[in-house]
DNA sequence: CAACTTGTGTCGAATTTCGACAAAAACGGG
DNA sequence: CCCGTTTTTGTCGAAATTCGACACAAGTTG
């Protein structure tokens, strides 16, 4: 009986142009669609129904009748987001524009195993969800991130070294037995690039978001998207062979990793054998802040080696911005002119011409909000919009009474 | 008056499936796509007309009536591609599966400046395409690998180390004055990469391609795209410093880059001083395959010095390939071999298990057949095959007296 | 050779999209 | 203060496209 398949540009495509946030008017929508305004109202409409964008106040005349605008309205749905570490994890409910509603963070042990952390998870998503005053039905996905290699399409972690029990682990299928919403996963410092570029720098289309901490990781964007790789382990600069340090072994095996010199555990290792009394992470912190010179050293030390990886990356990626989170990026910017000094030095100055080197700004929550991005970004793809349309239109047509079922002409 | 504008599926996007070359029936394209059989017949209909795609003969039968297949026609118009390097430059024209037609190579000089070499460029395109039988109008895009950094988007030259007077010049514009069809522009080694990719590993997702001569240079794909970078210098991996050479000064001005000791300037500068005379590539490959130890071990260190970068690039990209090109790359397998050594030693287990090292396949075409892919790609893509179609109608039309013009029904 | 199976062309109906027009809402000059 | 101008929005008929069904074609299999 003929139906155009709604042609390739649906309310979805629409949705995806209001995505950033920014309010606009209908003609202008017709301008970047190349539909005509008619058919943009039609589609408006729909996402009016389902609440996905609202009016917003109108904006200056040009000298006739002032444009009615329309914007995301980023709390007509929620999304679950977890930020689970070896030790620690956040776990937030977000809107549709990545903002955190409410979140808790807590002491996990991610070697307790698949069974224990997600059945703990399940339950944290239904208690915040509660505490933010929302209903199930309002959840439209959920994304993870884990400290270790996951195969994104599956979501199954792939020879974690430090989750035993999670190889292989179906996540996603295990938290949909609770929540029946698309479950993204992936490897958190992904996620962090993801929430870093968001949030920070949406228009970069290369960026490197460097994570150090007890491990040293990356997230790598070009082409505007997050680069995986072949076995989902891109970015991994942790364990990249640095000159330095040829005789220090490395947990991996192997020697003169760059974790093995410019981790957290390494500095801090460093630092004892100096005689400095330093046992965390957050006392190192807190000796750099009070200004202490030796650790200040052993930071910048750090610094630089990374830097020296990272001129790699940077000829290689050819990325616009570098930015640096993870605990040891709290110490000030000792970590970061450190890293400067080698990436400046060493590259070539056609590539470092309009590269910038930064601290992250998204800070502890980059994580969440990441994963928050991630699921969003599926959520809200072709297929979530046109689900979240037909599962209205069942709920509501039966109060809308019109006879239409018996007229259905059936041919025989 | 209403016009539904051939809603996202054009015959645009059927000939995409078409690209690879695999016969098809009619049937297999609808569920590929998800349209219907009749809508499917309409399109191909429409691609046979401009001659894109032609039968085949039947598939067997599968106990009803055989299907009819269809699948490109390569031969239905050609593209223009050239790999101009600093001395030398191979012209040629395909058809549009990037098959080489005829082509020549030829000594140019790259410094004798853009006015010149595109002169040149656009009489050896006239005189190939005499030489094929292919009329002009048979062209539909032309495709360009230059030595040096390219801002793709406009096809300019961005500080070209080796190309004096081409900073910036406007290449496509220049080729357009005598062809008016798509002229794009890229980086050489990008080129082979896409080349070498679209000939022996279509299915690659993550590849890096390397070229080693004079210089080293590579291309990457991630994402199943070629990744360009901010600037268009992305895979810039000879500016790469490496441990061996802490003094060893490049023609950048910095010490220690890769190409100042693994190019083959560099070998060759080296066996000179180990009193071996030679004096040229050719001559090193000579001696190479004769066997001369010294010259094999000096090829096989530049392969381990490769290896120490390309062990970066592995943690970084996490790709699934890397093949070798460039002259050196024919000298035997000692350089793959010095690489392996490395790169199988020092990256991660989980990067290397299913990571192969392979010499190039396509050899010195890489470059043509990849200029070509991507002028084709250009070309093909939606605007290029609605403005082929409209060019045909707005031909034929005249012959086909239908009188409809004045029945046109304007409105006052 | 007949029955069956599978694929291809044709046609009406349903749906979608377009373009045009009228109404709405502000601005600005008299 | 009013009215023409300008710009945007909502509504409607017409054109275009797509779908599904059916008839036909062309082999296979018993």
């Amino acid at each position: 009986m003929g139906r155009a398949p709604n042609g390739g540009f649906g309310a979805s495509q629409l949705f995806q142009l209001l995505r950033d946030g920014e309010p606009r008017t209908r003609t202008e929508l017709a301008a970047m669609t190349g539909l005509a305004r008619s058919t943009i109202s039609i589609r408006i409409d729909e996402l009016l129904d389902l609440g996905l964008v609202i009016p917003v106040g109108d904006a200056a005349s040009t000298g006739g009748r002032p444009p009615a605008q329309v914007a995301l309205n980023p709390g007509a749905r929620v999304v679950a987001a977890a930020d689970l570490g070896a030790t620690h994890a956040v776990v937030a409910i977000t809107d549709l524009a990545g903002t955190v509603l409410c979140d808790i963070r807590e002491k996990i042990e991610i070697a307790s195993g698949p069974d224990a952390v997600l059945e703990w998870l399940v339950v944290k998503i239904r208690t915040l969800l509660a505490e933010c005053g929302r209903a199930h039905v309002d959840l439209v996905a959920i994304g993870i991130g884990l400290p270790g290699p996951v195969e994104h399409e599956s979501g199954k972690p792939t020879n974690p070294p430090i989750m035993p029990g999670w190889d292989n682990f179906d996540v996603p299928g295990r938290v949909r037995e609770s929540f029946a919403v698309p479950v993204l996963v992936d490897n958190d410092v992904n996620i962090m690039a993801l929430g870093e570029r968001t949030v920070s720098w949406p228009a970069a289309e290369q960026m490197i978001f460097v994570k150090v901490s007890t491990g040293i990781g990356s997230g790598i964007i070009s082409g505007g998207a997050l680069q995986r790789g072949a076995r989902g382990i891109a970015g991994d600069i942790g364990h990249v062979q640095i000159a330095r340090g040829a005789d220090v072994p490395c947990s991996c095996g192997n020697q003169g990793c760059l974790e093995a010199l410019a981790g957290s555990a390494a500095i801090i290792k460093s630092l004892r054998e100096q005689g400095i009394a330093v046992n965390s992470v957050s006392e190192l912190i807190a000796l750099v802040k009070a200004g202490d010179i030796t650790s200040i050293q052993a930071i910048r030390q750090a610094g630089r080696d990374i830097g020296e990886v990272l001129t790699t990356c940077v000829s290689i990626i050819n990325p616009s911005l570098i930015t640096i989170g993870g605990a040891l990026a709290q110490a000030g910017e000792h970590i970061i002119a450190g890293i400067r000094e080698v990436v400046y030095t060493r590259s070539t100055p056609f590539a470092t011409e309009h590269l910038s080197v930064m601290p992250s700004r998204a800070g502890e929550r980059a994580g969440v909000i990441g994963a928050s991005i991630m699921a969003t970004e599926e959520a809200l793809s072709q297929e979530g919009i046109e689900s979240m349309a037909k599962r209205q239109r069942t709920d509501w047509k039966p109060r809308n009474p019109t006879t239409r079922d018996p007229e259905k002409s059936i041919r025989t």
